[in-house]
This record gives structure tokens, C-alpha cells and sequence, in this order.
RNA sequence: GGAGAGGUGGCAGAGUGGUCGAAUGCGGCGGUCUUGAAAACCGUUGACUUGCAAAGGUCCGGGGGUUCGAAUCCCUCCCUCUCCGCCA
């Protein structure tokens, strides 16, 4: 969410940032319901302040032992006109805050502008990209036997994978070692988290309420009626989490720091599930694309002034899991139409992968700075003395997607017979009698 | 799933219809004392929000209701704790 100073006082910085984004802002139409709303609220405030005196007043009525009849006719005016005004003064209010919740966050300065992935700039290369004397495969053309799309098909649906022995083997060892990278070398603390939500917690992060059509929404087995998240009567909503940066950044919500907590730099190896509405057709093939997958997230809550070289720390930090594992990869710089509702800037790790002959999103990490801070009330105490406080800033990061490292490091290792060398990065997290050529 | 008890400021914990935004303690901040610190003592200290300001409004788990007036009464949902059952 917004600073609602800035909309009102500075609606054109809105509109600029949201026409990069290709998104609109109406300008003129807030403003009219700015208007309105100031009007209103005025009339109820004092209509309420007229409340609270004439209550008191007959308060101490009670006490003499006066005639209260008059007095508490009239103070049933006042609520007569009160009541229809706080109406319609609440429904203003709602409009506004879903006009809020729905304007992505403005972006920095230095974030280029673009339509799409086209434009996003490329900030860096490392790694050669390995030279195959054969036209080299693709992951899920690799080791058909250890690797299977059917028979999850039977049992769940299409989007679903099963992976088999050394395969499922070397998928944990790939999360475990990010894992301890992070939580030994980086100084992050390990998290584990529900991977059932509420409907808070995703308004918080940014997910809802704009994509509710990206999430699995699940209710519990005795919710015969619809929930609809009103809070009325019928229970609460529940989603599956689409990534733990959700539950990673609600550990802040509602939460008042002193200086002296931050930053708060958690990490969680954990299962993401995805609806992946509006992606049909796409990356169909493998387990490039899935309703449910397995990634290492990075969460970085910190004072409002350190985000910046936050954002750097962690694309570091995510980098090292690259470069570890010897994978090529490149970072760019999201452009503006590109970058995710809650990011000011973002960057993407792309991995090379052979198989499809293209870069491919491993990691995505982005400073929100305190677009979700507000939304879910997080602050800081800047000053112990005049207790003053601000809203911190928040950062995810995947370090990493795990299936989509699988692919690089199968599809950068494999061998003119269709072996694959395991990285010498992950031997310790592999049982001894793994073998040195996957597919021995 | 059954039975019970609760949800109040950063924390602990009073408050059961009328100056209660809320006692008290701890913690925080400032000060006195001290070579310095601790202790003691004094003062101060909730959040959000409208407004240029003056001055207001909202908030006692969420939502709704009763009332002139609700932290306090009613309805409903959520959460926590204890006991029993079940279960990984």
C-alpha cells in the first residue's frame, strides 16, 4: 500500500508510475472521492464528538438526579443523523481502501523502463556456458525412469511431477544445501511455516487482493457454505501459500521493533503451490512450471534507510548458491513492466539452460521497501526517546527455486551419454554410494 | 471431537453500563544521587487517523447488535490455555 499522503498531495507520481507499469491511476476520479470523503468525515466527527458530550452530560445527570428525558431525545437525533452519515462515510472509506490495496508499489528511480521481459537490463554474467559436442537435452528427456508426469497425473492433475530415488535424492540435497549456506554463511535464521494462509496474511504481502486467481483457495471439510472472506458468521478463508516469503514476512505484522532487532533476516525451505491461471500451454514440458514445487526463500525485514544495500546483500547471497553449484547464470534489472504489484526494484537470477538453449528465472529478489510494512503495520522505533516511529522495509529473495536448479544442474552437467555429473558442492548432502555419474 | 477458562497498552495484569484510552507493576526514555555503574527516588511513556493549525475522531481479538452512553450486556466468527478423546 501506498503512503495515502502521496496519492492525495502527489497523485501525478501515482499515475506516472503506474502508466510504466502499464497499469492506470485516475486521478481525477480519487480526488473527487477524496472530496467527498473529507466532507463526510467531518460530519460524522462531529457528530460523534456531539455524542460523546451529550452522553456525558447525561452521565452526570444520573448522578443529580435530574430529568433526563429531554436530553436523551435529542441525543437520539443525533444519532439519527449519525448513523445513515457513518454509513455512508464506511462504504467511502472501503472504496478507498480497495482503490489502495490495488495500486501496485511506485518504483525506483533507477528501475528501467519497459513493456516486458524484453526490457529488462541485464547487470551481469557469470560463468561459461559449458560447449557440448551433441545437441544437449532438455531435464525431462534426461532420466524418463526417474522422473515421472503420469502418474501424478492419475492422482492430482497435470502440473505435477514425481520424482523417483537418486532424482528425489539429489532435490533434497539441493534445498538442504541452500539451506545451510544461508542459515551458516549468510546469517539467516531457519524458518518453518504453515503453508496455510489466511486472507490477512496474503493481503499483507501483496498477493490478495489483486491475484486471487494465482492461488489455491481451499476451505476446511465441514465449511459447507461459501466463505467469503467477510468475516461475517461464516468462518475464514484459507489459501495454500504460493511462497514463504508470505508467512516469512508476516512474522513483522502488527510487530514494533527497536533498533536493535533489525534487521530480521529468516529463511524457509518450503513447498509453494501456484494455481498458474493464465499459463496454459506455457513451459508444459518438465517441472519447469508447477502447481506445486519446492523453493528456499530469503526474507529480509530492516530500518527504512538499509533496504537498499539489502537488496544487493541478497542478490549476492542468492548468486552464491549459483555459483557453488558452477551454473552460468546472469542478473537483470526487472523493467517497469515486468516487476512484480509489491517490488520497487527487483532483480532476477536467470540460470543458462542448455536443454532449452535460454536463460530461465531462478531466483527473484526485490525490495518492497514499506509497501507491505504498511499494509500489515510494521514499524520501528527510530528514537527510544521521543519513541518515534516508522515503518521498516521489507525484502524477499529466492535462494533458490530448488526444481528449477535440478534443471540447470542436470541440463549443464549431462554428458555426451546422457549422464549427468553431480557438482562437487552437493556431494556431502548425498548418501555415499550416490553415484559420481547420475545414471550409473 | 467433548468439557472448561480466557483474549485489555512493548510485556505482565486490574477493570462487569456513565470523565476509562483505561489502575498498578515491569520495561523504555529523561533527571537526582554516584568517580562510573547498580540500587533508590522524581518525572515521563499506547496505537492509528483527520486537520496548515487550533482542535478532533477511532481503537480493550474480528464483525454485528442493544443503549442517550459499551472494555463491561447480547449474537457470531477467530485465536490461546487446561483436561479428556483421537492422531503424525
Amino acid at each position: 500500500m501506498l503512503d495515502t499522503h502521496i496519492i492525495r498531495n502527489n497523485p501525478q507520481k501515482v499515475t506516472e508510475s503506474c502508466a510504466k507499469r502499464g497499469a492506470t491511476f485516475d486521478a481525477e476520479v480519487y480526488a473527487g472521492l477524496e472530496q467527498k470523503r473529507k466532507t463526510l468525515q467531518e460530519k460524522v466527527q462531529n457528530l460523534q464528538e456531539q455524542r460523546t458530550k451529550g452522553a456525558d452530560e447525561i452521565g452526570k445527570l444520573v448522578a443529580q438526579g435530574g430529568d433526563l428525558n429531554q436530553l436523551k431525545q435529542q441525543m437520539q437525533q443525533v444519532q439519527q443523523e449519525l448513523k445513515p452519515a457513518k454509513k455512508e462515510l464506511d462504504d467511502l472509506l472501503e472504496e478507498l481502501r480497495n482503490i489502495h490495496l490495488n495500486l501496485p508499489n511506485i518504483l525506483d528511480a533507477d528501475v528501467p523502463v519497459g513493456k516486458d521481459a524484453n526490457d529488462n537490463t541485464l547487470v551481469l554474467e557469470w560463468g561459461d556456458k559449458p560447449n557440448f559436442s551433441f545437441k544437449p537435452k532438455e531435464h525431462y528427456e534426461l532420466f524418463p525412469q526417474l522422473m515421472d508426469f503420469t502418474i501424478p497425473g492419475k492422482m492430482a492433475g497435470s502440473r505435477f511431477s514425481l520424482l523417483r530415488g537418486p532424482m528425489a535424492q539429489l532435490h533434497r540435497a539441493l534445498a538442504q544445501m541452500m539451506l545451510d549456506v544461508h542459515t551458516r554463511l549468510h546469517g539467516y535464521e531457519e524458518i518453518n511455516i504453515p503453508l496455510i494462509l489466511n486472507r490477512d496474511a496474503l493481503t499483507n504481502s501483496g498477493q490478495l487482493p489483486k491475484f486471487e486467481e494465482d492461488l489455491f483457495h481451499i476451505k476446511k471439510g465441514d465449511d459447507k457454505d461459501d466463505n467469503k472472506g467477510d468475516d461475517k458468521g461464516d468462518g475464514v478463508d484459507f489459501y495454500l501459500s504460493p511462497t514463504s516469503e508470505v508467512g516469512l514476512v508476516n512474522i513483522g505484522s502488527d510487530t514494533i521493533y527497536s533498533g536493535d532487532e533489525l534487521p530480521v533476516k529468516v529463511t524457509c525451505h518450503s513447498t509453494c503451490f501456484r494455481a498458474e491461471a493464465g499459463s496454459y500451454g506455457k513451459d508444459v514440458k518438465g517441472i519447469l512450471r508447477q502447481h506445486q514445487f519446492e523453493k528456499v526463500e530469503l526474507v529480509q525485514i530492516v530500518k527504512s534507510d538499509k533496504s537498499e544495500e539489502a537488496l544487493e546483500e541478497m542478490v549476492g547471497q542468492a548468486q552464491k548458491i549459483l555459483q557453488m553449484l558452477e551454473l552460468p547464470y546472469k542478473v537483470v534489472t526487472l523493467c517497469s513492466g515486468d516487476i512484480g504489484f509489491s517490488a520497487a526494484k527487483t532483480y532476477d537470477l536467470e540460470v543458462w539452460l542448455p536443454g532449452q538453449d535460454k536463460y530461465r528465472e531462478v531466483s527473484s529478489c526485490s525490495n518492497c521497501r514499506d509497501f507491505q510494512a504498511r499494509r500489515m503495520q510494521a514499524r520501528w522505533v527510530t528514537d527510544p526517546g521521543t519513541n518515534k516511529k516508522e515503518l521498516v522495509h521489507t525484502l524477499n529473495g529466492s535462494g533458490l527455486a530448488v526444481g528449477r536448479t535440478l534443471i540447470a544442474v542436470l541440463e549443464n552437467n549431462q554428458t555426451a551419454d546422457g549422464k549427468v555429473k553431480i557438482p562437487e558442492a552437493l556431494k556431502p548432502y548425498l548418501s555415499e554410494d550416490f553415484p559420481e555419474l547420475l545414471g550409473d
